[in-house]
RNA sequence: GCGGGUAUAGCUCAGCUGGUUAGAGCGCCAGAUUGUGGCUCUGGAGGCCGUGGGUUCGAAACCCACUACCCGCCCCA
């Protein structure tokens, strides 16, 4: 047998709708603040991430699914990579298509995008190698933190709209790259003269990104994580500043967050505010629904013009997972037929695709049974598919032009022209 | 890349320390007389017990290898 790909999944039709629900609620609510949808390619060139993302990026490092394409064998193939995330590709084309060119100061470029990114990853709860987001990047002059504080408010409206309410906000300010490249060399003069007690984990931190000591769950570590210093103290005045009136804008929208001086973000582009939401319940260990943050410079690093960015993107796969039962089960209803016909004999069944297509027409969902099956089967088949109602045509019906529409879910039943049944479903 | 767990019917799972015809619930099919579903009752179909090897008189069970999936670590969009 052949089944998918380790990583990959199939979404079956009961569980479509859940999605549907979901991009249903975010385009709505990008609509609603201004954002505009857009489509890039799943496939870019690897030099767009190695250096958008980073080098130093364990995504980049060893999480890419990366091809040679070999078009033309006289030349050397091209290496392409499935896109791992939305931002650079967002980026690649706002510079690409020289949005900026007509903006004037302090006009932004606000842009969404929905689909699926892939990453090499060894699969687990919530995490898949071929996983589906959802984004938004706000891209011009401006790094007015208000527009941080409107991006969480419309997160909050988003999750607050799918009944997803047991979240916390998690906030930080990583520095400009100055003030963070500062800090990471003080960060590491502060670890070495302990670096023995560390856990091996810790070490290959040291060495690699220091400020991932701080998420280290080791007993030991911890007690001498707790002394190190944090990046908030390490802050230059601007970027402290900065982060303090992103908190005052969250504050006058009455939204709460936690503070976490060490969360860091993987990506090498990121500058100033970050952010995470994370579900508190139900998720296991990936509980992350929606990352993102400032990431001033992303444009200049893949030649493009200066420019302020910010953004985020949830996981489209946990945020399913963290829907309440009762969202789904609305919603499952929902996608089932409104009528199913059930027809007796060769001569009613030909007249009941004709009464289908006139009710398909009228905008009604209906589904016609093409077998030969008694009555009762047919109804008992009706029943299991959820069908509210069940439309009844015989030989007498074929004659009369008047069918038997009957309501599952009650038990009660009418005899109705055509007509009659399109007005009351109308 | 590392660690742990699991693999038996379409699905969810039992199967005690090896013992001969491998079970349940749900689902599926048929019936409880005529053109009326759900509930109930009766009957039925459906399984190289993940794959390969080994131990044994005998393996779904024990051992080894492989594969797949799940959970976690690393890392995290």
């Amino acid at each position: 047998m052949i089944q998918t790909i380790r990583g990959t999944r199939d979404i079956l039709p009961e569980e479509i709708a859940l999605w549907h629900r979901i991009e249903a609620v975010a385009s709505e609510g990008f609509r609603r603040y201004g954002f505009r949808e857009i489509r890039t390619p799943i496939i870019e060139k690897t030099e767009l991430f190695s250096r958008g993302v980073g080098e130093s990026s364990d995504i980049v490092n060893k999480e890419m699914y990366t091809f040679t394409d070999r078009a033309r064998e006289d030349r050397a193939g091209e290496s392409i990579t499935l896109r791992p995330e939305c931002t650079a590709s967002v980026v690649r084309s706002y510079i690409q298509h020289r949005m900026y060119a007509d903006h004037s100061p302090g006009e932004l470029t606000k842009l969404y995008y929905i689909g699926p990114m892939f990453r090499r990853e060894r699969p687990q709860a919530g995490r898949y190698r071929q996983f589906f987001q959802v984004g938004a990047e706000v891209l011009g002059d401006s790094d007015d933190p208000a527009i941080e504080a409107e991006v969480i408010e419309m997160l909050d409206w988003f999750l607050g709209e799918l009944k997803i309410t047991d979240t916390t906000l998690l906030i930080n300010s990583v520095g400009d790259a100055t003030t963070r490249g500062d800090y990471l060399v003080g960060l590491r003069e502060a670890i070495e003269p302990d670096l023995e007690s560390y856990c091996e984990d810790c070490h290959h931190r040291y060495a690699t990104n220091a400020l991932r000591v701080f998420d280290c769950k080791n007993e030991a570590c911890r007690a001498l994580i707790s002394r190190l210093p944090t990046i908030t103290e390490s802050l230059d005045e601007a970027s402290r500043e900065h982060f303090a009136q992103f908190r005052a804008h969250l504050d006058a929208r009455g939204i709460g967050y936690t503070v976490r001086p060490e969360m860091v973000r993987g990506l090498d582009y990121y500058t100033r505010t970050a952010f995470e939401i994370v579900a508190n319940s139900g998720l296991g260990a990936q509980n992350t629904i929606v990352g993102g943050g400032r990431y001033d410079g992303l444009s200049e690093t893949l030649g493009g013009p200066p420019t302020k960015g910010f953004g985020f993107a949830f996981g489209l796969d946990r945020l399913v997972m963290a829907l309440p039962e009762s969202e789904a089960a609305s919603r499952r209803a929902a996608a089932a037929p409104e009528i199913f016909i059930v027809s007796l004999g060769d001569e009613a069944r030909a007249h009941a695709a004709l009464v289908a297509r006139e009710l398909r027409r009228a905008g009604i969902a209906v589904l016609l049974d093409f077998s030969e099956r008694k009555m009762k089967k047919a109804l008992a088949l009706a029943d299991k598919l959820h069908a509210r109602h069940a439309l009844i045509i015989g030989e007498n019906e074929t004659a009369s032009r008047r069918y038997g529409l009957k309501n599952l879910a009650e038990g009660t039943q009418e005899s109705l022209a055509i007509d009659e049944i399109i007005a009351k479903f109308a």
